[in-house]
DNA sequence: ATGAAAGCGCTAACAG
DNA sequence: CTGTTAGCGCTTTCAT
């Protein structure tokens, strides 16, 4: 065969040529092996510099037998929430010699075989699976992957054999709640993501959970009209919030499962002119970037460190797949801002 | 050796033993060569799904000589703007047989690392560099590698010979300014990075130029006195529009050199309660998601359509090296919203 | 301490 | 149409 092969690169055994020893020793040299006269180390340091040779990464990685390559499937990676996440998986990585393959997932279907075959087509030594629950389908093949693979930001009940790096999103929705409850309000509204979103996320889920456990805790009897749901989106959430404030007895104060959906109230609320937060407090959850700028109080999740966490974890367990699993919880904290007070009326 | 290979895969020999062929003959199957007789097709393909075998790609990399991956080395990657670029190279990859490896660059040290050694080390088939200016010592290098570089959203003078995907930022800082003087503003405001950014990014100064030229055509005599400039960032734009502000004679419109510093023009704003837009135009650059919620006018570029582009003209070169040098413009776009307005006084 | 040689899984030229 | 074979560049036993 002719391969197309990177042209001019000097390989091992020209290295091993000019320095007059084999391709054997040459290899040693670079992976540090004790058992080398060191003149001779230093006559194949020398060569190689002088031919500027780099060892073929693809080569050594099929004697290797290893990849030397993570996967993260992540879904909607450009969402701010994501991308924070992913700095962190990044950046951990560059310090390694691990290289990182992105799969973005935006659909079911890209899940399904994204989730399903690259464990083993892609050859990856290790998968950080973002944000994104499995089918149950999948799950005896994911159980019996033969590589290690840590859940981020994923929470399934099935997932018990697995590293898992996780906030708590009840939790988060308790303390939102219970700081709206205790600056007095009464009358809470709560807008989410619909609970059956096609590639199940639940985090909307547990932090409305969150927020009725705190409601129950405070004798507030839930009132549906204060619960609205709609598929994920700043403007959506604007419609929901609009009709939920021009109710004959209004919410005094909104909880939104996102800092996204946060600002559509924001926007509802300038829109009925009703000011926040003297009339209205609205709190969000995720503490985006634009949060801050807003003023918007929210639950802030520790996402870099989530990101970096979930790394870790699996170059663990791909170093010893033996070791005890973990569970590391990335703690969530209530940011006070200007767009919550104690109710007017 | 006893590599810690992904353990009981198949490989093409197996297929081949159990469908009574040869693995040249598998390999063809695999490779939809026509020289293979309908009915041993069936065969293997059926053997290779009993035996669920998925191909090495790894071996197959090498086999080929070819990596099967490009390399995106990108700065600051969390940055709406580039996440948004990304979206299009990812997606637009994914349809692909190539990998995607993301160098995220955020000091001059990291770049020069990863420019010059990129090509190299890591065998890849293609390089886009995106946002990053190449530091003189490089072009060399660049200009003699091995493997395709396609710049996306880099000016520099030396990037003659490559293919070039590009917004016009003085174009851009043209219908800013333009739309501003149209409006009938005189005074008016620049406020953007400084011009010895560490790792050379150029479109601040190029949209001031656009500025600049625009302000000339309608004879408004520059004023150093609106114009100000410091390291990337909200807060330090809000600074920056503060002290422009309280000006004895203090513009009536702001030009920020991006919507993020928009963003601290708008809090500066606030913050010495101008109304804007009625004694206060402000128009921005980038149109980042949340430019939208604010109702910022501002200039947008096809974020995404750059990235896409970028992938598209890389693989294009990748298969014909010999193409003709292709420079995509990919067009600004004026977005009127609610932050600008024709000067009150 | 070093060389020789086999092998990772695949592709492609060559022969038939 | 298909089998055989060499080889991609590296690592790692096994000898010496």
């Amino acid at each position: 065969m002719k391969p197309v092969t990177n042209s001019s690169h000097p390989t091992i055994r020209d290295v091993a040529r000019h320095a007059g020893v084999s391709p054997g020793t040459v290899s040693r040299v670079l992976n540090n092996s004790p058992l080398v006269k060191e003149t001779t180390r230093q006559r194949v340091w020398e060569v190689i510099e002088s031919l500027n040779y780099t060892p073929n990464l693809i080569a050594r990685r099929l004697s290797l037998g290893k990849s030397l390559r993570i996967a993260v499937i992540v879904p909607f990676f450009t969402r701010p929430a994501e991308v924070e996440r992913l700095r962190g998986v990044v950046n951990h990585l560059a310090h390694t010699q691990y290289d990182l393959v992105i799969h973005n997932i935006e659909t079911p279907e890209q899940r399904a075989t994204d989730l399903a075959q690259i464990p083993y087509r892609e050859w990856v030594d290790g998968v950080l699976v973002i944000s994104l629950p499995p089918e149950e389908e999948f799950l005896p093949r994911l159980k019996t992957a033969e590589v290690p693979i840590v859940f981020v930001d994923v929470h399934h009940p099935e997932l018990r054999d697995f590293d898992l790096v996780n906030g708590d999103d009840v939790r988060g929705g308790y303390l939102a709640a219970r700081h709206l409850i205790d600056l007095g309000h009464r009358r809470i509204g709560f807008i989410g993501d619909l609970p059956d979103h096609p590639l199940g996320f639940t985090s909307s889920r547990d932090r409305f959970e969150g927020f009725r456990n705190a409601l129950a805790e405070a004798n507030i009897p839930y009132d549906s009209n204060y619960h609205a749901e709609s598929v994920h989106g700043q403007y959506l959430a604007q419609m929901l919030a609009e009709k939920m404030l021009t109710l004959p007895s209004p919410p005094t104060a909104i909880f939104a499962a996102s800092d996204t959906q946060a600002m559509g109230v924001l926007t509802a609320a300038r829109h009925l002119r009703i000011p926040v937060p003297e009339h209205l407090s609205i709190i969000g959850f995720d503490d985006i970037q634009v949060a801050e700028y807003l003023g918007l109080t929210t639950i802030r999740q520790n996402l870099y460190a989530s990101g970096k966490a979930g790394v870790e974890l699996l170059l663990e367990r791909m170093i010893d797949p033996k070791i005890e699993r973990r569970v590391v919880e990335i703690p969530n904290e209530l940011i006070i801002r200007s767009t919550t007070f104690p109710p007017n009326s």
